[in-house]
DNA sequence: TCATTGGGCTTTTTT
DNA sequence: AGCCCAATGA
């Protein structure tokens, strides 16, 4: 028996061993899906298949991320970084960039997250003059998001009269105009949205045999994982590159198929032996995450499902506690008790807060939770929602980048143009756009272009404005073949003025967006090291716009200060995750099942396999939770639990729900949660080990994400005193003499003359300083 | 052109 | 309840 033998089941070994052509493997939750592809990847180059000739594609950057590492510990970092690893709009907006100019795209092109594609559909209604109310920019997009997933182009949809008919009873009979001007309008702006990765991919090797053939013969196996959750573009992506070898693995679970939102389709994983009629199948059907009441009551949920591919899910595992169902009196009471619950089994058994994972059906429900863990002063991560770079001045900044890689990106350049102010207004953009339009230019080409901009009716003083910010543009292009993006960024930030701006609102608000930025400005450091370190690092500033337009919350590095927090996330972002402790929270009618999944069959199944999800994250505890009421855009809701408690066995459940009495939910009507309004900051305690520092505002959801990364600095730091004469040392700058401190609070700041770096001023909020005895 | 304010709309999930 | 945006006035 070889080692690879030992460490594997034998269902496990035949999937990694595995010699050619198709497969797909049936993984069930917890069964040793990233082990199987993780082994079978190393086997492969053990069998003397080249890195470079490997496609692995996964679900999100941190999988990637994680499984390079672990293939690394077996054949070696220098072997494991030349796979092809990422998730499919990585890896492929890499090829893409390549061949761009192949498909009329500058290699330099911009990546659109959704909020920007919505502002350019919003600002193509408006130069179409349509109605904003008929034409709602988010379910426009949806739409186009949807037809860019199944490959319906403009061409395609314009040859479907069932689509332009559906458009008229929609009453939308201008969609497909609005469709074929907003791809345009990324044309003419050098972007591509995150479909577009997909689609082009698509265009790009339907389009040209050559470029086909040489990634067909470049990828010689590709692996694909969570394929249940592939839409149809993917798919065919990964037919046409697998056709020359048909090394193809696959790996999935159709009970664990949750974003038919954003166009994954299910079918693909059912109908993988039609379509590779050679595959071999492995089933995986031994669990080794959870205990047999959790494996149990996920199986007794899923039956309910008619359609699934068959297969049993098992464990050796222990019995384990039975389910503890809990109802509370409404949505505040709820967190409350959840809060407690966790206090209290903390204390019992011993356990940190990172064993911990509070999950919901939509972000929203966060605010609750997160109000009641700070009560019981029990520090939390919250994931999803913002994501950092995703905030306005973050954008801001990036905005800036953006123009100066890619001048023809016109979200980029609207954000900014008069912003700070540079007396440009609506109008004039307007103005621009018209020109841009009818000239099949950019903005930033029609205010460059004299002939176009002098035609133009506007001011003088306008024109001249305008001619100012292209040059000052001009110019950050020529820094920046000089300076990396940090430092770029830095002159950009001192030039532009833009922290006055923020400043000058003179609120709480603009202070944070500054000491953001400066965070932004962290990591860019961060990101230069880290490409530096790389043989074949890229640490380039279209490299650097490019992570971040991929990057997800769930990327985002733990806090090195205090990794230990309860994780806060939705069950869509906890897929293939795993706690030793769970909360599902919010098991009502309406909220989960969600009220917009009931109309049919193949929805409300989505909507069961979601919760399948959740219940499976769970090693050793879960627990459901609902309230009787609670509130939703600021009215109080009475509320039935959900069907999905019903349906799972109830001998796996311990149903405190049915026996409690009723008074906490009634009584909490009339009268407030006396917790509601007991915050922290409040009464500050004499032995608080787990303060959060966080303020008890009732401010806005990014503010609050961003005090709780704030925290972390302020956590270890700000008991640290620093004083003039310490000695003190510097992640990057090294060691050093404080000179001077002065600021108070959170805006202390210490004036340091390094040893090698000389004298820097740092805010001893974010700077990584340690004192040295 | 910019700041303020009230009305309307929102919550399904995300690379 | 909170966010975005259009309308309003300076």
């Amino acid at each position: 028996m070889n080692t690879l033998e030992k460490l594997l089941n034998p269902e496990q070994y035949k999937a990694v061993t595995h010699p050619g052509g198709p497969m797909m493997i049936v993984a069930g939750a917890g069964s040793g899906k990233t082990r199987v592809l993780t082994y079978r990847i190393a086997w492969l180059m053990q069998q003397g298949v080249d890195p470079f000739h490997i496609l692995a594609l996964t679900f999100t950057n941190k999988a990637a991320n994680e499984m390079k590492e672990r293939i690394a510990m077996i054949v070696g970092e220098s072997e494991a970084r030349n796979i092809w690893m990422g998730t499919f709009h990585s890896v492929f907006a890499k090829i893409l960039r390549r061949e761009a100019d192949k498909l009329g795209y500058p290699h330099q092109f911009t990546i659109y997250d959704q909020e920007d594609s919505e502002k350019a559909i919003t600002a193509v209604l408006r130069e179409m003059n349509l109605d904003k109310q008929i034409y709602k920019p988010k379910q426009v997009r949806a739409r186009i998001s949807m037809m860019k997933n199944n490959l319906i182009t403009t061409k395609v949809y314009a040859q479907t009269p069932e689509l332009i008919e559906q458009d008229h009873l929609r009453r939308q009979p201008e969609f497909l105009e609005i469709y074929r001007a907003y791809n345009d309008k990324l044309l003419r702006s050098g972007a591509m949205d995150f479909d577009d990765l997909l689609l082009k991919t698509n265009e790009l090797l339907a389009l040209y045999p050559e470029v086909l053939a040489k990634y067909q013969r470049y990828f010689r196996h590709i692996l694909v994982d969570e394929y249940q959750d592939t839409n149809h573009s993917q798919y065919l992506i990964v037919r046409a590159l697998g056709d020359l070898h048909r090394n193809i693995s696959v790996v999935g679970d159709d009970a664990q198929s949750i974003y038919s939102f954003r166009g994954a389709n299910i079918q693909n994983i059912l109908n993988f032996q039609k379509d590779y009629p050679e595959a071999t199948v492995y089933k995986l059907e031994q669990n080794y995450r959870s205990t047999k009441i959790i494996v149990g009551a996920g199986n007794s949920l899923i039956k309910h499902n008619r359609n699934r591919l068959e297969k049993h899910l098992w464990t050796s595992n222990d019995e384990g506690e039975k389910i503890k169902v809990y109802a509370a009196g409404n949505d505040t009471e709820e967190a409350r008790f959840v809060a407690q619950d966790i206090a209290e089994n903390k204390l019992r058994n011993r356990l940190s807060n990172k064993d911990f994972a509070i999950l919901y059906r939509t972000n929203s429900q966060s605010r609750a939770l997160e109000q009641a863990l700070r009560t019981f002063n029990l520090p939390y991560r919250i994931y999803g929602g913002l994501s950092f770079y995703q905030r306005k001045e973050i954008k801001d900044v990036l905005a800036y980048l953006r123009l100066i890689v890619n001048v023809k990106d016109e979200e980029a350049f609207k954000r900014i143009v008069n912003f700070p102010s540079r007396k440009i207004g609506q109008t004039t953009v307007d103005k621009l756009q018209v020109a841009a339009r009818k000239e099949h230019m950019s903005l930033f080409e029609v205010i460059e272009n004299q002939g176009v901009l002098s035609q133009l009716e506007m001011n003088g003083g306008t024109r001249k404005r305008l001619v100012n910010f292209a040059f000052m543009i001009r110019s950050f292009q020529v820094m920046a073949e000089q300076k990396d993006v940090y430092e770029l960024t830095k002159e950009l930030f001192k030039r532009t003025k833009l922290q006055d701006a923020y400043m000058k609102e003179g609120t709480q608000e603009g202070i944070n967006r500054v000491e953001n930025i400066q965070e932004l400005l962290n990591a860019m450091k961060d990101f230069i090291e880290e490409q530096r370190e790389l043989e074949n690092g890229d640490d380039s500033l279209t490299a650097f716009l490019q992570q971040v337009a991929l990057y997800s919350d769930l990327d985002r590095k733990d806090s090195e200060e205090n990794p230990d927090r309860i994780t806060l996330m939705t069950i869509h972002m906890a897929k293939g995750l795993e706690f030793p402790h769970v909360y599902i929270t919010g098991l009502e009618e309406n909220l989960f099942p969600s009220a917009m999944s009931m109309t049919s069959r193949e929805d409300l199944e989505e909507e069961r396999r979601l919760l399948y999800v959740g219940i499976t994250r769970a090693e050793k505890k879960l627990t459901l939770t609902y309230a009787r009421t609670r509130y939703r855009w600021g009215t109080l809701y009475d509320t039935e639990p959900s069907r999905f408690i019903d349906e799972i066995d109830d001998k796996f459940l311990d149903r405190q729900d049915l026996v409690q009495k009723f008074s906490g939910g009634a009584r909490s009507l009339l009268e407030p949660s006396r917790f509601e309004n007991d915050l922290p900051m409040g009464k500050p305690g004499p032995s608080k080990p787990y303060r959060t520092d966080i303020p008890p505002s009732s401010s806005i959801r990014p503010k609050r994400l961003k005090k709780l990364s704030k925290a972390n600095g302020g956590e270890s730091f700000v008991s640290i005193d620093f004083a003039e004469g310490d000695r003190v040392s510097h992640g990057r700058f090294g060691k050093g003499t404080v000179l001077e401190i002065s600021g108070e609070g959170s805006e202390m700041k210490a004036k340091v003359k390094f040893d090698n770096t000389g004298i820097k001023t740092l805010l001893l909020r974010y700077a990584k300083l340690s004192k040295l005895d």
